[in-house]
RNA sequence: GGCUCUAUGGUCAAGCGGUCAAGACUCCGCCCUCUCACGGCGGCAACCCGGGUUCGAAUCCCGGUAGAGUCACCA
């Protein structure tokens, strides 16, 4: 067999050679240890946190080495394409904080390694698998769908592993006239690699590869033996041979990647052998996992789990720091120390590190992401924080009544954000994300407050709300100072025959009607509506005097 | 089924031949306290199983088991 005419006959169009390429993509001029990442989705326009989990360290490993990390669109599978999805992978990205040096933009590409979408780069794939053509490491294919099936169940009967590969790869044998014959009569084919494993050999006889993984150390699997498909019949690569010939020639150094790669990583390494090629250093991550509905865990599914879509976390309010801290967390098993030891510092200075990842899956937390967020939260100042509840406001919660008016002052809303913040010694944590806080701060505002909680039982049994909050109102003064306004509520307490200090009444509850803490929650429940918030005095300063007013009227 | 990965409390995780087996989250007490939150103190709770190797194993070896992933002209 001439495999050069062979090749020819296959693709008449492609004139460039490798070299062309290899000169045109040179390797990058970056400092020694810099590292080359890429992230490259299928532009189906949903992103998950498993996703998110994955670009966090390629663009931690890119940007900590003073390297680069950029995005290409991995759109060969032209049934999952959905429209304006590179938009939104970008646009949900940067929003938490990933942003790319170099590939796909909104405005074209950006960068001397393009073009960045492999649907675009049909001719650079055909160069280098006429190259193997040539060379006699892959061929065309004719089999039929059908034909596959068949094979299959041939292969199932004698229990032998399914596939095209060895002597069920009929097209292997194919002359060259009988090529030629089948193209003039228009029949489809693809391209396929020409395996040279065989995996049907006695076991101590199988050639196995040995691949140093950053994250899992030493890999040890059999070779490949499979014909894979290269080309489809399109002249679109398959994903195999795409990631083989783009990351080549994009210069990157390190492919961080899902633990679901790893059964394909053989096929990588062949190619890569049979390219003349130095592979990248893998980085198999392992892959965030859920907990059924029948207890067990698994991976997280883009179909399934749809509450794990980035945008889930947008839409909730989630901060975006506090989604980074978290993925942080669970992502290098050494940050959470760190943060301990480093409350304030900023994010990018902890060194991270593939070591330290760990390589079994991690269960999403929901307990801890709250957690963190607190912690997060907590350093964000009022002034921030209201440009993000705007932010999130207009983008999720237009025609939300109740966000609008929380909105409408931005002084009012700053005072209560900051409630107990800047205390000296232990600062409440109470903002998780915006929609809880939305729902938690309603009753700062007229339009949406309500009475939620009961008064408490002690009062009423005693039938004392009402002369609680008379008495209160006759010597309320907005002009009191904390401790002033208490004693005040203190003196209430005494007249009425409540105990002033909760410990008295816990000892004696015989002698008391309630305590300090009951009066104090009649007070809370007319204000707030509810039995439980922070500080009375600090809310009514906020409130105003004429609203605390009129609240109290409507028991008085 | 073949191949591969993984295996320490409910969750996330330290550990890398000798520890009373860290820590964080959750949960439960107690303290602080006008309620809640915060904070402090304390508690419940773990080395998948079986064989070895060794004076000594969560750590090393072998064999099971379980969970996960993957076996496409999808990525």
């Amino acid at each position: 067999m001439d495999h050069k005419k062979l090749a020819e006959l296959l693709f008449p169009n492609i004139d460039k050679t490798p070299e062309y390429y290899e000169e045109m993509y040179p390797k990058r001029d970056l400092p020694e240890g810099a590292k080359v990442t890429r992230l490259g989705p299928s532009p189906t326009g949903f992103i998950h946190l498993g996703n998110l989990y994955g670009a966090f360290v390629d663009e931690r490993l890119a940007h900590q080495s003073g390297g680069t990390f950029f995005l290409r669109i991995e759109d060969t599978d032209d049934k999952r394409e959905v429209e304006g999805a590179v938009e939104i992978i970008i646009n949900s990205l940067r929003f938490f904080g990933i942003n790319f040096d170099e590939g796909a933009t909104m405005e074209g590409d950006k960068g001397a390694y393009g073009d960045y979408t492999q649907s675009h780069r049909g001719p650079i794939y055909q160069c280098f698998a006429k190259k193997l053509v040539e060379e006699g490491k892959a061929y065309p294919c004719f089999l039929t769908e059908e034909e596959i099936a068949e094979i299959r169940e041939q292969q199932q009967a004698i229990k032998a592993n399914p596939g095209i590969y060895g002597k069920w790869a009929k097209s292997r044998d194919l002359t060259y006239e009988e090529i030629e014959a089948k193209i003039n009569a228009g029949e489809k084919f693809v391209v396929r690699l020409k395996s040279d494993g065989n995996l049907d050999l006695p076991e101590d006889q199988i050639r196995r590869i040995k691949v140093q993984d950053a994250i899992r150390g030493t890999l040890d699997m059999p070779e490949n033996d499979q014909d894979t498909v290269i080309l489809k019949q399109t002249g679109i690569p398959t994903y195999h041979f795409a990631h083989v010939v783009d990351d080549h020639l994009m210069r990157t150094t390190h492919v961080v990647r899902g633990a679901e790669w790893l059964p394909s990583l053989p096929i990588h390494v062949e190619l890569f052998e049979k390219m003349g090629w130095e592979p990248p250093i893998y980085c198999h991550t392992a892959q965030l996992m859920k907990l059924d509905e029948e207890g067990n865990k698994r991976k997280l599914s883009k179909r399934l789990d749809p509450e794990l879509s980035l945008d889930y976390y947008r839409k909730e309010g989630y901060h975006p720091a506090a989604v980074r801290e978290y993925l942080l967390t669970i992502l290098n098993s050494n940050f959470e120390e760190w943060r301990i030891a480093n409350p304030d510092a900023d994010i990018e200075e902890f060194e991270f590190t593939t070591e330290k990842m760990s390589n079994s899956g991690a269960l999403f937390d929901l307990n801890k992401l709250n957690d963190v967020s607190k912690e997060v939260l907590l350093k964000i100042s009022a002034s921030d924080l209201y440009d993000f509840l705007k932010a999130w406001a207009e983008e999720f919660r237009a025609d939300d009544e109740a966000v609008k008016t929380m909105l409408a002052d931005r002084a009012y809303l700053e005072k209560i954000l900051d409630i107990g913040r800047h205390a000296e010694r232990n600062p409440r944590k109470d903002h998780i994300f915006a929609d809880q806080m939305v729902k938690n701060l309603s009753y700062f505002f007229d339009e949406t407050f309500e009475i939620e909680d009961e008064m408490p039982q002690e009062v009423v049994n005693a039938g004392d709300v009402s002369t609680i909050i008379n008495k209160y109102l006759e010597t309320y003064d907005h002009s009191d100072d904390n401790e002033t306004w208490f004693n005040k509520i203190r003196a209430i307490t005494d007249e009425l025959g409540y105990a002033v200090k909760p410990k008295d009444y816990k000892k004696h509850p015989e002698e008391y009607k309630g305590h300090v803490g009951h009066v104090s929650t009649v007070i809370r429940v007319a204000l707030m509506g509810r039995q439980q918030s922070p500080d009375i005095w600090e809310i009514q300063q906020i409130l105003g005097e004429e609203r605390v007013r009129a609240r109290l009227q409507k028991f008085a």
